[in-house]
DNA sequence: TATGTATGGTAAG
DNA sequence: TTACCCTACATAA
């Protein structure tokens, strides 16, 4: 599930559905144990950047939760069922008509001042956020001369992008992943950069990845299976010319990409 | 029941 | 680069 778009999509659900109210804060699971610092405290805020999720309570304090790959958020009504808490439920937001429940996470802590600080430092822009800084992109890009495939995945260049994400970026832009990042134009760059803004907005709206175009969508939007809603991530072929995919372990994951259509 | 895989990240070597 | 952590689900046996 997780990549910025699933993280930006908790936070506005969040925001709606809990924001401004008391929350029972607690941990089935037992690993967050402190929960009880922010127990029965007003929530203020929930924001994301990139794939990290922060909520802000009226005692100052701060939870960050990173889903990592296993991750998961669920929503039930209030009070949530007995299932909802078994125990490996690490986090519970009990709020008055809806709770939140996470499995999984990679981190779910609060953290200091310091802690946030040193975190947003090594978070690159979040092209959900305001304004976020092109030209830094680009630098960071000239800086690197490993492949743009990986690049992609840095968190601290882009935040936000995940493994599927990258394979399709890379393809709606036409670049092979093996160039390097600093060989590439400012106009790719620039590219890069509003592809994964637009799929990113989609996959908030969406509730998911999907990066066909809305006109090569057949039938119910609901019905698309996942390997219909992309071009190359977990194909073996090209759904836009057929072409046998190639596969490269980058990053230590696996990217696909079109020997034929990502010649750039 | 066991195995493999997955949209992620960190820390050790 | 490798090992390891986290959970759920699909498939194999």
């Amino acid at each position: 599930m997780p990549e910025g778009h699933t993280i930006r999509r908790l936070a506005d659900d969040l925001t709606r559905d809990l924001v401004g109210q008391t929350l029972g804060v607690s941990s089935p699971q037992g690993r967050f144990d402190e929960a009880e610092l922010v127990d029965g405290k007003r929530l203020v805020r929930a924001e994301a950047h990139g794939k990290h999720l922060f909520c802000v309570f009226a005692n100052r304090r701060r939870l960050h939760v990173h889903l990592g790959l296993f991750g998961r958020v669920r929503r039930h009504p209030s009070p949530a069922p007995a299932s909802a808490l078994r125990l490996s439920t690490r986090l519970v937001l009990a709020g008055v008509r809806y709770t939140y429940t996470v499995t999984g996470p990679t981190a779910c802590e609060l953290v200091t001042p310091t802690a946030y600080r040193a975190l947003q430092a090594r978070l690159g822009e979040d092209p959900l956020h305001e304004a976020p800084d092109l030209a830094a992109i680009q630098a960071a890009f000239r800086r690197r001369r490993i492949p743009v495939g990986q690049l992609l995945l840095d968190q601290s260049v882009i935040a936000g992008i995940g493994n599927v994400y990258r394979a399709e970026i890379l393809f709606l832009c036409g670049i092979d992943p093996s160039r390097p990042a600093r060989d590439l134009s400012d106009d790719q760059i620039a590219a890069i950069f509003e592809t994964t803004r637009r799929l990113l907005e989609a996959g908030v709206r969406d509730r998911r990845i999907i990066t066909i175009a809305p006109d090569e969508i057949v039938g119910a939007r609901s019905r698309l299976r996942r390997r219909e809603a992309v071009y190359v991530y977990g194909r073996k072929q090209c759904r836009r010319c057929e072409s046998a995919l190639q596969t490269v372990l980058m990053g230590g994951r696996k990217l696909a990409f079109c020997p034929s259509c990502q010649r750039g």
